[in-house]
DNA sequence: TTTAGGATGAACT
DNA sequence: GTTCATCCTAAAA
């Protein structure tokens, strides 16, 4: 939890409680991490659980890359890879706050009533930053057009806990974390 | 070559 | 609360 830049991350949860409060930043559009989950490769939730594969092989990159996969045939999911390479682990990037190119957001999500609608899940936070297939395996260290600059590690009263989202296998782990946060996605975390 | 199913979101009732 | 849209990967055949 003492990581000073993102390529120090470790494969553990630690790492997703690092990253709440992290500005994700993609072109114009930015926004503050308010909610993570961590998976990692001795997790059958995990898409790298069963080893490498094409689809998988950023995960096994080194802590900073972009692993980016598709959901259900029709949403984009953004994981941030952490630990040594070689080895499987990632957070998912579940909520934003919003903070820069709100209007680009919303021009992306024309469904969104709220303004806590554009990024508040995977998939939403994807469309409303434009980041798809063609940004994974990208390493958001060198200022290309996605990048991602740390907070201040976050007080640990600030951060709640939960069980996963979406997933049918190893949902018990609590490797949910998010900020007590209106842009956080529904089943919000407690604790 | 075929097929099953998934780390979701939106639009219904 | 329930349903459905819809694509890609991985694994089976």
């Amino acid at each position: 939890m003492t990581a000073d830049t993102v390529a120090d991350l470790t494969a553990d949860p630690t790492s997703a409680v690092r990253l709440l409060g992290a500005v994700f930043r993609h072109g114009q559009c930015a926004g503050r991490i308010v909610e993570t989950e961590f998976y990692d490769q001795t997790d059958p939730a995990s898409h790298t659980f069963g080893g490498p594969t094409p689809r998988n092989q950023p995960m096994f990159e080194a802590a900073g890359h972009l692993y980016v996969y598709r959901s259900y045939g029709i949403h984009w999911c953004a994981n941030i890879v952490v630990g040594e390479p070689g080895w499987g682990s990632a957070v998912l990037v579940r909520a934003l706050a919003p903070l820069e190119g709100i209007d680009l957001m919303w021009s992306r999500r024309p469904r969104a009533k709220k303004a806590t609608d554009l990024c508040s899940g995977p998939g939403k936070l994807c469309a409303a930053l434009d980041v798809d297939r063609t940004d994974t395996g990208q390493y958001l260290i060198d200022g290309g057009r996605i990048s991602l600059e740390l907070a201040e590690p976050p007080e640990p009263d600030a951060v709640l806990v939960g069980r996963r989202v979406g997933i049918t296998k190893a949902v018990d782990r609590p490797w949910r974390f998010s900020f007590d946060d209106p842009n956080v996605s529904k089943p919000r975390p407690r604790r």
